[in-house]
DNA sequence: AATTTCTACAACCGCTTGCTT
DNA sequence: AAAGCAAGCGGTTGTAGAAAT
């Protein structure tokens, strides 16, 4: 069904916001909120359409905002959210507490995409960018692992093909072909598992580690599904999993699986920090970095890249 | 000093989603 | 079930100011 542009109708000001025009704005939402916004800019007595002001609102009003530059660690922050979550912008501001998904957008494509591209890593695939060309041809890449695909499907199949990656990164591991020395002899045994299910070495700026936060679990209600040689049974919630609060923040729920479950589970040692929100999406977050842990290769590989809901 | 190019970010556009009727 | 609407989302565009020429 085809719709008319916000503003079609009547000649609506477009553009740069006046401070004349904030002040209505902040001035009427903040007595009586915003309520329905196509009504808004008739109630504040301002030209514009709602949808410009609700964006103007979430984007620049808003007193929760917090202004200003992006510290390093909310920079390192978002390329391990971005790593995990892809373009999903609005996901990976909601992990950060005072900034807009616009602004993250932003600082991303005008930032920290030229910033990794600087230092040899892929702002898609967050692998280097010469071993990504070596392995696949790089442009053809960008397309099939690109974080657009919606459904579980697609997410299959880029985990079946990308499992296989894995013997090979093994192998180029063992034949001591490091991606980078230094931070070899620092974190020799950590890994990235990245969202498309390709392995690379973590490094600092896109750490994940390997930990079992990063299993993308079932939803609850799905009940199995076999990807390829990997088959990966239903974890239920209720019965398979014992709940505790979380050693190093109380804040969070801890989730092990039960003993019972481990000894017939294709997962290594799955734990994950859970909150509302990360279950709801059905994506287990990263870890910070000072909470990373080794993980052998032979509990990598026992690992089963498992599924999501719509991803 | 004038002009052009670059950069950051604000705002827009159109599609999708979810809810209501 | 279909239509209509509001809100959400992410890609893209526009623009002001800075930097380069």
């Amino acid at each position: 069904m085809k719709r008319h542009s916000c503003g079609y109708k009547q000649n609506l000001r477009k553009g740069l916001w006046s401070p004349e025009e904030d002040e209505k704005l902040l001035n009427y939402i903040t007595k009586n909120g915003h309520g329905c916004w196509s009504s808004v800019p008739k109630l504040a007595g301002l030209e514009r359409c709602g949808k410009s002001c609700r964006l103007r609102w979430i984007n620049y009003l808003r007193p929760d905002l917090k202004r200003g530059a992006f510290s390093s660690e909310e920079q390192n922050l978002i390329v391990e959210l971005h790593a995990v979550l892809g373009n999903r912008w609005s996901q990976i501001a909601a992990r950060l507490p005072g900034r807009t998904d616009n602004e993250i957008k932003n600082l991303w494509n005008s930032c920290i995409k030229k910033k990794l591209m600087k230092k040899g890593i892929d702002p898609i695939t967050h692998q280097p960018l010469s071993e990504v060309d070596k392995e696949t041809n790089i442009s053809d890449n960008h397309n099939s692992t690109s974080f657009s695909s919606k459904t579980n499907q697609d997410f299959f199949v880029k985990q079946t093909s990308d499992f296989s990656k894995y013997s090979a990164f093994q192998k180029q591991e063992s034949n001591s072909v490091s991606l980078d020395n230094s931070l070899s002899s620092m974190i020799p045994t950590q890994f990235n598992i990245n969202i498309d299910g390709s392995v690379s070495k973590a490094r600092f700026e896109t750490q994940v580690c390997v930990k079992p936060s990063i299993i993308l679990l079932p939803p609850p209600g799905n009940t199995s599904s076999t990807i390829d040689h990997v088959k990966v049974t239903e974890p239920n919630w209720e019965t398979n999993c014992r709940t505790t609060s979380h050693r190093d923040n109380p804040g969070l729920e801890e989730m092990k699986w039960s003993d019972e479950y481990l000894n017939e589970s294709l997962f290594s040692s799955p734990v994950y920090v859970k909150s509302e929100m990360d279950f709801n999406s059905n994506i287990a977050f990263p870890w910070s970095q000072s909470q990373a842990c080794d993980v052998f290769p032979k509990d990598l590989q026992r690992m089963a890249f498992s599924f999501g809901q719509t991803l």
